[in-house]
DNA sequence: CTCAGCCTAACGACCGGTCGGTAAAAAATA
DNA sequence: TATTTTTTACCGACCGGTCGTTAGGCTGAG
């Protein structure tokens, strides 16, 4: 364990993952990092700044994840399905990290607070301004451009709830259902297949 | 405040909703009761049992209007439109309680654990059935069921998380933006409309 | 000799829960 | 009806234990 700092919040990840923010202590974080719960205090500052780390890390990457994704596609409909294929990996390869960011925000300060729900509300817009752009072009239905921003996201998000790895589908394979469940959604009949009648 | 034991329950799932379970004391609980939090006691019998009481009677009611609403509904995609409608109410109109429902299972004990998931898993199964029928009949694409199901329930239970009563849309708005999302997601383009190409 | 990195020890605050007790209402008895 | 007993619904005080956090000391590498 070379970096006691990194060890810390891998540890604190899987415990509040498993047993929450609340119920985890400090001195649980310590044993699992195998040193006395004052030395944590050597690295943090605090449990809420340790929490803090992990969401503000994760809100970061995400959103630089996301960005990196989009420039790949060309046109609305593909940036769509590269959006919510790279919403999907990344909450289900760093499935932990994004379930805490999804569960414990009020474990957080005021202003921490106010930080990340900024962060993730700038995220949401990319959504948004996508879903409006495809209704603009006649790509997807006339729908509620927040409710479904809020509904796409929370789909892929609550992929973090129930994923096991190792399971029966790949990253991969899920990530191909909620793409095609979703463009299908926001395209409501409205089909513009070459040839439709 | 006739019927204390409903007032302490009432007044927890406001508290629980706000703050969360573990952040949640019996002092906080008693006091916006009007009480002295031993007397919490006599009605309840720990803190856990208080939580347990919530998540049952939500669960029980949840199945209950589920099944009240497939009744009415003739063939698999109005029972479907139905059930997803009859979900979408419960969970905005029950706000708190479907939210605790959904993120406090951790409060529980191992055996009050195993009861609720089990209440929840044969809620699941409804759903899971209704796919697999319209699958059958090609009203819905051959998706995977367990997945769709999982897609289903998770977007309309997100509503209990950013849900605002008085907000720019009514429950049956939402209601009706969900609904044809998910029929359109489950039918995936293969349209079956009379007269279609 | 310094100091990063960890330790032991202890702090006050608060937690869920229990205790004996009590006033008033309800039920049982006379 | 009058009296006694039991039950209901609550209280104030307190318990053992755990919490996050801090103060201060030890140690080995540079």
């Amino acid at each position: 364990m070379a970096d006691m700092k990194a060890t810390i919040k891998s540890v604190s990840i899987d415990l509040f993952f498993k047993k929450g923010y609340f119920a985890t202590s400090i001195s649980d974080i310590a044993g699992g990092s195998g040193i006395q719960k004052a030395s944590i205090y050597y690295h943090y500052a605090s449990k809420e700044d340790l929490l803090f780390h992990i969401l503000k890390s994760t809100m970061d990457d995400l959103t630089t994840t996301l960005k990196q994704c989009l420039v790949k596609g060309t046109g609305t409909e593909q940036r769509m399905r590269a959006a919510v294929r790279g919403h999907v990996r990344f909450h289900l390869e760093r499935q932990k990290e994004n379930f805490i960011a999804n569960s414990e925000l009020r474990g957080l300060t005021a202003e921490h607070y106010r930080s990340i729900t900024q962060k993730r509300d700038e995220y949401e817009l990319i959504f948004q301004d996508l879903i409006r752009q495809g209704a603009e072009q006649g790509v997807f239905a006339d729908v509620d451009v927040k409710i479904l921003s809020y509904a796409i996201l929370t789909l892929c998000t609550a992929g973090a709830t129930w994923y096991k790895p190792n399971g029966r589908l790949t990253v991969d394979e899920i990530a191909d259902i909620y793409e095609n469940f979703i463009i299908s959604g926001l395209k409501q009949g409205n089909l513009n297949f070459p040839g439709n009648c």
